[in-house]
DNA sequence: CCAAAAGTGTTTATAATACACCCATGG
DNA sequence: CCATGGGTGTATTATAAACACTTTTGG
């Protein structure tokens, strides 16, 4: 038990191992994916991990977690928030360690795929996900949560789709997160509501013969009215 | 830049101070209040400041700020919830130091005001709230935020209340959380619509002739809903 | 008996849900 | 010409919002 005296100083206070993991999230044609790796450090070394890195004493956590994102996908600018702190004395092995969890939201085809692989990352389908070391599984069960809270009340899914996009695309991202069917007029109908959706004179035909619209989310239009306490709520 | 062969060991890994800080919130009469103390180390030693400790070692962040919350308010089982990491290189004058903020909810007739006093701690409304050390008052304006946000979606405003408490007290703690007159009979009706609430055969005669009946929250009842997926929305 | 807070119902507006057909086009 | 996915509108139901009077009782 601390009693008084041991507040007088910074000096002499104990340090810990902070780590930052990231649970990193993309979506691939209708999949919610994880990007998870081969632990490069014993204890299990070799086994499934989330990617992370210690925190170093020069760099805040969120920079921590973006020089891994950038080494693991070559991406900057990633969407990357905090999810929650671990720090179960016993939650490591290895060391006394606690970590800062974050998810990440990155567009899946944007990702530098030699980067990835040379770090023997792979992407798992959630259905997929292995059975990783430590507490990680629990992260990602927390993350998926948080991101189905998330994506209910603000408009962060963008995140995981190209920049232009169509309204099935959105819909089918939707159904994979909430694990849901969706009705596509009250969908459709609901979005635009927001006024929110720039459409584009440009049509996907990837997925059909007729093509569907593109559309950009008007980010700046989103700020402003953020700013002035709008609720984005699906 | 970290290299590949930084990750390979726990040995040699850079260690932090990691401290945790509490967003203390109160409800006095109509008036929400946070908890606020004199530092007591050296740099700002004196100044005002959120209750706070470094991790230990040994102990997970919530048990560090539980012990912070016993030894100033002689409380336990408080409510606790993580509210974000506070770890920019310079946030901290003293050294290099990653604050944990946590925010706790109590009863402010249940507090040892012995204890209080002995830390020199105090309540102050949330208007008057000082300007406090290092980014302190900006934790609290995120934990406010974040207060808002929570009390809206799930039943924690309880916490703030005594075990016993009328519906127009309800009523203002949601007024003093939000910045906002409500409608009574509105309030009243959505907030019995839940079914969460427990009439007593008791009367609070303080602040009105008439009395008004006492209630209990049912946290069983709600435990069981929320796990089947049940929302509350106010 | 009256001031002051507690308690109660109904109407209206808004938002969510359910639901079925036509359109465009590449093969 | 037809199979496939894209796109649209309306009726119904549920939820939220607005609103004013009666009740109780201690002083």
């Amino acid at each position: 038990m601390k009693t008084l005296e041991n507040y007088r100083t910074y000096i002499a206070q104990p340090k810990l191992l902070v780590a930052t993991d990231c649970i990193v999230f993309g979506f691939d044609d209708g999949v919610l994916k994880l990007l998870v790796f081969r632990r490069r450090i014993d204890p299990f070394k070799g086994e499934w991990s989330l990617i992370g890195s210690f925190v170093d004493a020069e760099e805040s956590v969120p920079d921590a977690a973006r020089r891994v994102l950038l080494e693991f996908t070559g991406l900057e600018n990633i969407f990357l928030e905090e999810l929650k702190v671990y720090s179960d004395v016993d939650r490591d092995s290895g060391a006394r360690c606690i970590s800062i969890a974050q998810y990440a939201l990155i567009r899946i085809n944007d990702y530098d795929r030699e980067q990835v692989e040379l770090h023997g990352a792979k992407w798992f389908a959630l259905e997929d996900i292995p059975q990783l070391v430590l507490d990680h599984n629990v992260m990602i069960a927390d993350a998926l949560d948080r991101l189905r809270q998330k994506t209910a009340h603000r408009p962060i899914g963008f995140e995981l789709l190209p920049e232009k996009f169509t309204i099935p695309q959105l819909q089918s991202l939707y159904e994979a997160i909430h694990q849901t069917k969706l009705d596509d007029r009250n969908f459709r109908k609901k979005l635009l509501s927001f006024d929110l959706l720039i459409k584009l004179n440009e049509k996907d035909k990837s997925t059909s013969k007729k093509g569907a619209f593109l559309y950009r989310f008007d980010y700046d239009k989103y700020k402003r009215l953020e700013e002035s306490g709008f609720n984005f709520i699906l």
